[in-house]
DNA sequence: TGATCGTATGCGTCTATACGCATATTGTCA
DNA sequence: TGACAATATGCGTATAGACGCATACGATCA
């Protein structure tokens, strides 16, 4: 009995915007796209996003240090997978989102341009 | 048949982190935790969490952009409420993942402190 | 219309971080 | 051990954003 099992304790406040913040950057994501068919050296990864090695390899240490891939090293190249499939579960929730919100957006044009001479309710808008 | 539904459309990559951004940063999560509730005023929330209200109020807007909050005005004061309870969905899933990291390291503690003298494997390690 | 309350915003400052370049580090092989 | 390949990191620069202060804006009421 612990005043229920809010979704957001507050102890754990920081720890999940810091995992919000690693997923905040399109590289980063782009990265994370990539991994999802299978693991990827730094290089390959590189390559494939036109971007610099450095670059790729800071984002991919971003990512380790919230757990959210996973490294294992072969010689001298480092492969990097996904550490937590939960990943997708939350970027497809964004998604669906962030179509829904455009869709409704486009409704809302569409139905003010039809509305042109009636400008009367103007639901809740700023 | 469209190459499979990835989770993670490039057209909708920057949407996604600008999403994951307004997600980022601690006092926003806080404000989110009391809109769980219900609907709260500017004054309430900087109250309620100890915050400036310029601030406060900048940190509502940057949810607002991304349709995480609604508003609702009633004679002077603006009252927020959460704009898609999906978010609490997100945190949940990211609190359980830091909950898990959580408790891997501490096992891995453990284990480390009882295999003190036998230092093999050394599992996956930076 | 003027006073007041609640909210939004312009501005300055400070910190975080993304990026590129060069270089260090680490592992492999001759 | 020296050369080489893959990755990591120190440093400088540029930009984003969080915060506080003061103030503007908007709605209500006397």
């Amino acid at each position: 009995m612990k005043a229920q099992p809010a979704p957001l304790p507050e102890e754990l406040m920081d720890e999940v915007a810091r995992r919000f913040r690693a997923l905040a950057e399109p590289v980063r994501l782009r990265i994370l796209s990539r991994l999802e068919s299978g693991e990827r050296s730094v290089n390959d990864l590189a390559e494939a996003l036109q971007a610099g090695q450095s670059n790729i390899s800071r984002h991919l240490q971003a990512l380790l240090d919230c757990g959210l891939v996973a490294r294992r090293r072969e010689g001298t190249t480092v492969f990097y997978r996904v550490g937590d499939p939960m990943i997708f579960t939350l970027c497809d929730l964004v998604c669906r989102n962030a179509r829904q919100q455009a869709q409704e957006r486009l409704k809302r044009l569409v139905a003010a341009k039809s509305a042109r001479r009636t400008p009367v309710s103007r639901t809740s808008a700023s």
